[in-house]
DNA sequence: CGGCAGTTTGACCAACATCAAGTTGGGTGG
DNA sequence: CCACCCAACTTGATGTTGGTCAAACTGCCG
């Protein structure tokens, strides 16, 4: 679905995954967020799709036409509570984005996202997030800098930089390794401690 | 109040302004986000502030202790739909704020605020946007870097640039004409045409 | 053995940051 | 009333980062 389009109905991820992102008129994309199981497409209360939203596994979807569906959030409160936590869970999200866009340097940027994919992997497979951490990334490069805002040979030379620094180990260019974690985690520009102090 | 305190209650701007704020372990600091009358600070379900928030003008808040409130969210859904409404727009802010922060030039990121500025300014005076809209920028060129991810130099570099092509006028340094708002729209990256096709 | 998409690498360049002076204007104290 | 002070802002010189353009390299598939 692409910005503008007319939403009938509204959804519920299922499985596989799909991205939110937008374009400006001269082809500069910048990706918004990622739609994984549970996730929910669409918004009581609007008509038009916000941004584009383009699936990158097969995706399958629970579809809701959206007047009834409206019509069951004002009728169930339950479901406009959890669609409430989800919502603010996704600003958070959107928000820790906007500091790594606005403030962070190409390798705290990577590093950063190599982290976050890393340990969710990791949680997905119920394998302990420690040091040796291997995982393949579900993602290309140009995907990489879509969500990073960055050129795709810059994610390629940042990535170079980190192998060669030994902060990662690379096996063909989607099979990483992360020998130890606190290294990684000192290159993220975030507190290390998970900001407590002493 | 800072990242990480307990908040006992939730809130609600009555008067003044706020900001939302997160500071890097070095210092960096990016504005996630600004609160005016009618906007929300804290959430149901959470007892930790998740950014720094700060007035930047006198705030009067209207307060609630945040257990009983959370118990009022589920007693009273109409409460839950507002506050949905709320996050969702706040979400949708965000998302354009991403793009803005990872895809676009410092010109056009000083542009695009000035515009957003101008906009909400004249609707709040109930005066039409227009060619020849006039306004005081309500923030420094230090808050205007801290919400673009530039730096301070970065910003009067631009606005003297803007200057001199003839976008906006400058008397002092807060106040601003924008002769041609089609001009000043044009230099956005945005689709000027609010994205209609023909 | 091509052909091709994805990736890496190199050379070069533009945009923005950094460091360092100025400049402006409003407020204060002599 | 004036001199000076200070914060906010502007301007200049220079340095870095990441973007751009171009050319290889890789591994996979037909």
């Amino acid at each position: 679905m692409f910005e503008g389009d007319e939403m009938h109905f509204v959804a519920s991820v299922v499985t596989g995954a799909a991205r939110l992102s937008r374009t400006l008129p001269d082809g500069r994309l910048q990706m918004l967020g990622l739609l994984l199981p549970s996730d929910f497409i669409g918004r009581p209360g609007r008509d038009k799709v916000a941004y584009d939203v383009e699936a990158i596994q097969d995706v399958t979807l629970c579809c809701f036409r959206r007047k009834p569906f409206e019509q069951m959030v004002e009728t169930t409160p339950h479901i406009g509570q959890r669609l409430l936590a989800m919502s603010l869970d996704e600003l958070d999200v959107a928000r820790e984005w906007m500091m790594l866009l606005g403030r962070k340097t190409a390798r705290e940027k990577i590093t950063c996202l190599l982290a976050l994919i890393g340990q969710r992997i990791a949680t997905l497979h119920l394998q302990p997030v420690t040091d040796g951490l291997s995982f393949e990334m579900p993602i290309s490069r140009e995907a990489m800098g879509e969500y990073l805002g960055l050129t795709i040979e810059t994610v390629s030379r940042q990535m170079t930089a980190l192998r060669k620094d030994g902060i990662i180990e690379v096996k063909g260019s989607r099979s990483i390794t992360i020998p130890d974690l606190a290294d990684l985690m000192a290159e993220t520009g975030d507190d290390t401690d998970g900001g407590m102090l002493i």
